[in-house]
DNA sequence: TATCGCGATGCGTTTTTTGCATCGTCTTTG
DNA sequence: CAAAGACGATGCAAAAAACGCATCGCGATA
């Protein structure tokens, strides 16, 4: 929209902390750019950025207005994606920020069916660590996010959880791949993967672990589930993992063995949007479809 | 705000449903402003106006993006009273749709108070009939609304409330000024001016005396209560009035006595806004203080 | 059937926006 | 401690966008 382009800029420039920088993204030159946000302060009656050498920052007047400009681009997307809706296409974009463990199986389905049906809708799938998805709905540059395990900030709005049961990964010939559940005491003497402290899964197991004073063997600590699961069958060590992140494991050679409850409990998976915000049809549309997906695969663990 | 431009000609557009005379009405010339509305129809790759030959009018799109655009504005005035606050003198623009009856006297003495101590406030004040307050709350063309009696609008959010008993006016000399209450059946044989229909106070005394099957003599129906205050003396007529709305009558020999509760019910004053809507900071505030001031004037009679 | 009022469009003019060169200031670096 | 580098601000000319005028085509109205 030609209109908002002052606002657009002004959020870039917010963003870079730098006109110049920002208007090397926008490709313009500084100079317009700068008389743009003059321009802006002016009718404002009161400056947005505090200059500082090294560039600008946003002051509080800044902060409000740049919450503003953001609010206005996502209501203007859920206008817009109102509008085609009534012309019977669904068009639109859906943003999605996820943890790993939903973007290696579930994610690619989910969005690949919503497409054969919806195919005018694009998509965003930005890979998130600890906090940062929640970050990212709050600065409306995320629509709905998938988090596992801990939510922290007051102002998502959970839509749905599915209860997801800890599985240890191994290869087959694994002595452990005999049992049917695997105890933490189990895993004593065991070399182990685990994922890095922010991930929810390690999350879990560190409480677990912690509870039971398991004396373990930790080779590798990494944020890649890709990276780990590779690894296993080299050292025939054990992975852990959720139940939506298991692709297919026996190709690999790999088996997974859920964790007995009563040592680590089952972790959530929560799918959010922020909390009073009103998502785009297309974005709305697909958070409901992927609920009865999950409801489908998951019937007994999905709570609305 | 300059970036808006173009989204105000498009409200003026939708509001007058003819672009030559929205284009008169904003000093501009119809090309002009035909040719933003192409380049925005043009952007949105749909039409908002269907083209009659009259004129044009918004289609289903139209409708929808014009509420966005309205709902930016009240935003974005919100915003910049809220940076306005920042920097201490409060600063901003108010607009109150409001029956008579506040209007004679309760509102000009609490806008001057208001805007003693915050002398930048400036004020809209909209004298309205029947829903038309109610509207104007939904279209973003006023910020609050005191409505007497009937609240008819599911989307309207009562902010506040005062019970108002109905008064019955007349001159000093008048036989029924004798009495401390006025029932109903005492207005037997005495002539009546009265509020015209759509007005709550005449809906309240219409259920009254329909339920009483009084007999009464109405000399004169009219919206406007100065006139009715001004005609009483001349014809020794009785007027009825709430005591929001009653201002100094000793000086024009004129006294006011309540109507019997048991025979009219008490009527109810409504502060209201737009519900879901974050009022600018001015608007609140200036709602926070006629609340204190109703509170304070009608202590028992308030209710939050 | 003629007229009127409406929105759309081609074209020259005016206003706004942009890019270039440059200034002054502050931090970093040799 | 001085030189270099990066930043935002500004004067001025070029490019782009918006505007106004004249005019067209169309449908309603009288």
């Amino acid at each position: 929209m030609r209109y908002m382009t002052s606002l657009r800029f002004i959020d870039a420039v917010a963003r870079e902390g730098s006109i110049r920088k920002a208007a090397d993204k926008l490709a313009i030159t500084s100079t317009a750019l700068n008389r743009r946000i003059l321009a802006i302060e002016d009718e404002l009656g009161q400056p947005l950025f505090e200059r500082l050498p090294g560039g600008v920052r946003l002051n509080t007047a800044g902060e409000l207005f740049v919450q503003h400009i953001r609010s206005q681009f996502a209501e203007l997307a859920r206008v817009q994606s109102q509008i085609a809706d009534l012309s019977g296409i669904r068009r639109g974009h859906v943003r999605i920020a996820s943890g790993a463990d939903a973007l290696r199986q579930f994610l690619p389905k989910a969005v690949s069916h919503y497409r054969t049906e919806h195919p005018a809708v694009t998509f965003d799938l930005q890979r998130c660590y600890g906090e940062d998805a929640e970050a990212r709905l709050d600065s409306l540059d995320a629509d709905i996010a998938l988090i596992f395990e801990p939510i922290r900030m007051a102002h998502v709005h959970v839509a749905a959880t599915v209860r997801q049961t800890l599985h240890c990964v191994m290869p087959d010939n694994h002595p452990l791949s005999q049992r049917e559940k695997v105890r933490l005491r189990d895993l004593a003497g065991h070399r182990l993967c685990l994922p890095k402290s922010d991930s929810g899964i390690r999350q879990l197991l560190d409480t677990g672990l912690l509870r039971r004073a398991t004396d373990v063997d930790v080779v590798l600590e990494s944020d890649s589930f890709e990276f780990m699961q590779n690894y296993l069958r080299f050292e025939n060590a054990l992975g852990f993992q959720i139940p939506i992140a298991l692709n297919d494991l026996a190709s690999q050679g790999l088996v997974a063995r859920p964790l007995d409850p009563a040592d680590v409990p089952p972790g959530t998976l929560h799918l959010c949007h922020l909390k009073g915000r009103v998502l785009p049809v297309a974005a709305a549309k697909f958070l409901d479809a992927i609920i009865t997906s999950l409801r489908t695969s998951y019937s007994g663990d999905v709570d609305q």
